[in-house]
DNA sequence: TCGAGGATTGACCCGTCAGTCAGTATTTTG
DNA sequence: CAAAATACTGACTGACGGGTCAATCCTCGA
């Protein structure tokens, strides 16, 4: 009965570690991570708040354990449409869409990555490395896209990590809105918009 | 005397309010909203904690004052950069330059307005209004550019708020890159390669 | 110089909440 | 079924910090 018997603990670890997750994801969410308490969480996972401790360390790690949780999974599915896309203008379209589309399914989770990606901008701190890192990644991917795209005429010369950055920050930026605005629909419309936006610029 | 009696008040007044919001603009900028104490503004301050409620009514009102003090001054300026610009080009650079060289300037007051702009585009609260307007005012000024620039044959026909926004968001992304790497030369350059990237975009 | 009125102070009050742990419930084992 | 092990509970603690206010300090006119 070893091998059940762990397998039940197993089980029963990754219910309560998930339902505690799902619950602070959506506390994190709604009033931010100082105003939210883990009381609350606690009582939206319907558990005592002494249960989360036994899952969580902390408040700061369950924090962190939420918004990677969410990074990780909208990294994964960002390559996965990224990598079925040929050309560079194709691989930048799957990256805003993909993001839009991940973000507009786990509102929550975006709120969370949102306003904790601009207080990293700003506050260095002791856990900034292992999510500027994730951050990073990204831009190098996009990076990588942009450098393909030049080498294949497709794209024009510029600075390279320069524009890397920009166009992450105009997804997010664009993301936000449509959180924001709380439209679920439309999604191929702002990605068609933003791409056009960032292919051909505003001039005449 | 009552004349001078009232004035030499005033100059109190403004003295205390004035340092304050200074010392308070810096301790919210290191630390963020909710871990800045009003003990450590106090002291920065060089009054005791007691002095601060005297010239504000709560942590949060000090903590609008510094962030309204520091937008409306950021407004006026780019306002008349913007006004002694004649092309809908030049006024958008003048947009992103007056930005970006304010911001650089007022770092302080860059990393309290980002962190603050991010968590209302994500958590609605009682005083956002008040500053919502204020963005939303920055954002009708651009798209009035725009549709002058479109008006007049510079700017191809686009969504004009949406495009507005995406200037804006490139704009506080870009000067968020400044602020956090602590260049304050290349202002120029940094506002050049943005120009250029909304007027043609990355197309080849 | 005196004292009235205003400015300043900082010790104190009090609510909040992260984190703890002794006790209870549930499951497993022998 | 008893007892050991494991999971869970929620009342409690201690730190923290926003906000108060009685006591003190200054300034200035008489």
């Amino acid at each position: 009965m070893q091998v059940l018997a762990k397998s039940r603990k197993e089980v029963l670890q990754e219910f309560r570690t998930g339902g505690i997750l799902q619950a602070a994801r959506a506390v994190f969410a709604r009033n931010g991570y100082t105003a939210a308490t883990i009381d609350e969480i606690a009582e939206a996972a319907g558990v005592a708040k002494g249960t989360v401790y036994l899952y969580f360390d902390s408040k700061r790690e369950l924090f962190l354990a939420t918004l990677r949780e969410g990074v990780l999974e909208l990294h994964a599915e960002v390559q996965r449409d990224i990598d079925s896309a040929a050309s560079a203008a194709a691989k930048i379209r799957a990256f805003i869409h993909g993001r839009l589309h991940y973000c507009d399914r786990n509102r929550d989770f975006f709120r969370i990555y949102y306003t904790e990606f601009a207080s990293l901008q700003v506050h260095a701190s002791d856990e900034s490395p292992a999510f500027q890192d994730l951050y990073d990644q990204q831009a190098a991917l996009l990076e990588s896209i942009l450098r393909r795209g030049i080498r294949q005429g497709e794209i024009r010369s510029c600075n390279v990590p320069r524009t890397a950055r920009l166009i992450y920050d105009l997804t997010r930026a664009a993301i936000a809105r449509h959180v924001r605005d709380g439209k679920s629909n439309h999604i191929k419309e702002s990605t068609s918009e933003l791409c056009d936006f960032i292919w051909r610029g505003i001039q005449c």
